[in-house]
DNA sequence: CGGTAGATTGAACCGTCTCAACCCGCGTGG
DNA sequence: CCACGCGGGTTGAGACGGTTCAATCTACCG
């Protein structure tokens, strides 16, 4: 990842233990620092003037929390920690600050933030029910691959309706995904313990979905 | 909006004229600068991997393209011009060779569009047609009045299918939607040229929506 | 031992998609 | 000059996927 080897530079960093439900910022209040995430499961979360909410993403370790307010003072969303974790606090408010190293590698997460909410857009806006959950798994797979984990099995961390959320469905309709998917055969799922039994199939989901009818 | 501020330095920008449906550039092709778009409208599309496609925004005056792949060696998405216009090459492949001022601008436009992103997403998935469509009006006037247009009088320079992939709608669902705002009095709709009678109302569609049946 | 948060399941409803027909303006070529 | 094709837009009817609302179940916790 050479996440780490922009950090190791030997800054006194600022570490935050995490508890579940806890935030570690919210929108609105001074901005005082960017994240590291270094351990754990958060939720990022944007809430609109009238209401209305929506889950951004569940960084992990490697992902850093901020960046969409670099140019403002104050945050734009909130970060809540999904379960025990750790966050290190990056020292600069301002990113010239910030030592080039790491000026680089904030560069490039904000770029590779902006193309995966592209790419979800289009998921969100073309794919049916049970394609985005598929996806979604598949991606929480590879996240956790390159952390080191299992690519199959996984707990969730986050709840249905988090997740429909994030994926712009009620937490009905991702129970009810799921349960297909079991059907299908691609998953097993016990309530948040999921092995996805065939992850290539997962994947062609999007793709194989249209001339597969859903059920039989 | 200080975007000419930042590039006023006097360097030796090449610029490049488009004429409508022209690519400036597409996914996948050496990423060899970046690009500041002076005039005209333009618009940036992704392809997923199965043929499925959607438009990311429509960039205009004032706004970078190119971003998205900044620690990429090739474009991840197509910018085609919808009009005549006119882009600037900014002479930087890698972004440390920009001048510091550029760098900033760089970056405050990237955590600008991740923000907008995200309230798009927001949107996307938690309002009507009728809502998405409005609010696509609502912000098209405000880019329009921020570069010293009416912001009332405004000619559409994309088709109702590009707005429906922006949208998440088919280009049917844009044209009903865009007959019932008409309906309401917030409109005055006339093929591509378009009068946003009441921009406050508008604005208010996705709050009032719910409370207001869609038609009488 | 209730109480609560999360998950599951069912049934009815509804907004959007799909497919189709049709219209219009415009450029092209016979 | 007109016929034609074509891209873009509008309109209608029907189907369908996801939402909504409700009931039920479980695990966990005070």
């Amino acid at each position: 990842m050479g996440s780490h080897a922009a950090l190791d530079a030997g800054w006194p960093l600022i570490k935050h233990r995490l508890r579940p439900r806890q935030p570690l910022f919210l929108a609105g209040q001074d901005r005082g620092a960017l994240y590291y995430v270094h351990a754990g499961c958060l939720k990022t979360r944007v809430i609109s003037a009238d209401g209305r909410e929506r889950i951004t993403g569940f960084p992990m370790r490697g992902d850093i929390l901020g960046l969409e307010a670099l140019d403002l003072g104050t945050y734009a969303c909130d970060a809540i920690a999904l379960d025990v974790g750790e966050a290190w606090e990056l020292p600069c408010r301002h990113l010239d600050e910030a030592p080039q190293e790491l000026q680089a590698y904030v560069t490039r997460c904000l770029a590779r933030e902006l193309r995966r909410d592209w790419y979800w857009m289009l998921d969100l806006s073309t794919l049916s029910a049970d394609a985005r959950v598929a996806l979604f798994l598949a991606d929480l797979s590879d996240r956790l691959a390159a952390l080191g984990y299992s690519a199959h099995q996984l707990m969730l961390r986050m709840t249905r309706a988090e997740i429909g959320s994030f994926l712009g469905l009620t937490l009905e309709t991702v129970t009810r995904a799921l349960g297909r998917l079991q059907a299908r055969g691609l998953v097993s799922v016990d309530g948040r313990v999921l092995e996805l039994v065939d992850l290539a199939a997962l994947r062609g989901v999007p793709a194989s979905d249209d001339t597969v009818p859903v059920c039989h």
